[in-house]
DNA sequence: AACAAAATTCCATAAAACGGTACAAATTGA
DNA sequence: TCAATTTGTACCGTTTTATGGAATTTTGTT
């Protein structure tokens, strides 16, 4: 009956993602923090600051001084924290993969997924050269104007593909962008029978990228790995040049993730 | 005061608390992880677990391969963890056992975590003597010539150790740096008989370290003491002399790490 | 003591979690 | 190839929690 006044809520957001981002925020503290000073800082009302820190405070991921208004980690938190990083050896060894190809290469590398119809970066290391672009882990990219992104696309079967591209709209960022869907739908061919795929200043004016996936037996493959470069330093043909050696890295990624699979943590192996 | 007495509920159980169980859980995976053996696993509905998951995928906090059914930490947990050590130390009582430490011996010493596959510098205190090895917090070193490193190694299951191990260069950096792979497996075992580890002269020429872990109770620890001194000042059997300071400051941060939460004040109104 | 500032409690309402059931999709087996 | 089984996902009425403005208590200050 009575109008809902639309609240100016985070949209989208539930209260475990809420407090998913409190806890980052906390992350950050490097000393003590108050109730008052959270509400400052993160603008949630103060009673629901109130409960979320209690709650964090019965679990012992908080703990309070004994003045009751200093909150500090708890040694619950703590451990989680070294447990999360702890146990984290596939991200480790594939760290190390793509830090040997980018001593190898000279030039930035990152390893991507597809995630929620964008390109996802999983991981990055960066060149030492002095001119770079800069682009962390975390950060999304469409996947028509990238190169790991084209990979995925030409993996997928076509009715999938042509209802992700439907709802993408294919902006433009650059006079190379694809645009145009037929014209897309050729890149994509293109992109599978040679089985891997340039980024040639698609997305970023200036920024050329080659990529493969890392080959999956039994399915599909949500891992990319690409070479990024500025035009600079880089051609096409250079790109391929450096083509074994990413081909390399793949594969070389491909069994950590092979061998990280729950059921067959295989043990009799090369050494 | 009419409270619902009757919940035959978990008790003090509420949803974010059950959410951060689940990260502690996955927080012990090594491997790709799947919703039924998380199932299995917690005992969890499992349409409970998959709208947990689901959240939490959708945060960034997990990843889910091509094929839909495989998770692993996604690069915001990771960054949420590496957040939580790094800014968890000036302020706490382990930078004090540290600063004691640093006076009792005289030489830089520090606190460190393995995170990547590599060994993350959480906290530092400097010696006042003029000649010193400057190193920050938050920077990194490779685990195979590092002495906390190689204890963080020692610890790890041996497969586990293989895939970290199969991936990482074992680059050089002097000519004590052990580059090979067996080598370093005899040195590892020696490590892990001693309980301690040195660094000599393996990655900075002039360098020397030796390290001990912060015992953790239930599990294995990344929490990693260690002294860093030129070799000017200090050798192997002046490093041993050390030894059972650094044990007993190891000790004492580990006693922090696990700090019983304070006695609970229960204040006297409960509900 | 009086004031200020922060913490805590109240509580009606909105929102989210819950988890049995049902269904779909992928996998296995024959 | 096609059933049988396992595993992921959608559904949805019900229960539990979160929400946050306002009121109240506690704490700190002058």
């Amino acid at each position: 009956m009575t109008t809902k006044t639309d609240m100016p809520r985070l949209e989208g957001d539930t209260p475990a993602q809420r407090l998913l981002a409190l806890l980052e925020v906390i992350a950050g503290k490097d000393q003590f923090f108050t109730l008052q000073g959270m509400v400052d800082e993160t603008g949630l009302p103060k009673p629901t600051l109130h409960r979320m820190l209690q709650q964090l405070e019965t679990s012992g991921m908080l703990q309070r001084e004994a003045d009751g208004r200093h909150y500090t980690k708890g040694s619950r938190l703590r451990r989680l924290a070294e447990s999360l990083l702890l146990n984290d050896t596939v991200h480790g060894a594939r760290h190390a993969v793509l830090r040997k190809l980018v001593d190898d290469i000279g030039e930035s590398c990152n390893i991507t997924a597809l995630s929620g119809g964008e390109v996802l970066y999983l991981d990055r290391v960066e060149t030492s050269a002095p001119l770079r672009f800069y682009l962390h882990p975390g950060s999304r990219v469409p996947v028509h104007c990238s190169a790991s992104g084209k990979l995925f696309l030409a993996q997928m079967a076509p009715a999938q593909r042509r209802r992700l591209l439907n709802e993408l709209s294919l902006e433009g960022f650059t006079r190379n962008t694809l645009v145009d869907p037929v014209a897309l739908e050729a890149e994509i061919e293109t992109v599978k029978s040679q089985g891997y795929a340039f980024d040639d200043e698609e997305f970023l004016p200036g920024l050329l990228c080659i990529a493969v996936l890392a080959p999956n037996p039994d399915g599909l493959s949500n891992t990319g790995l690409a070479i990024q470069a500025p035009i600079m330093r880089m051609t096409r043909d250079k790109a391929l040049e450096c083509l074994p050696a990413l081909k390399r890295a793949a594969e070389q990624i491909a069994a950590i993730n092979h061998e990280a699979l729950p059921d067959a943590p295989q043990a009799a192996g090369d050494r």
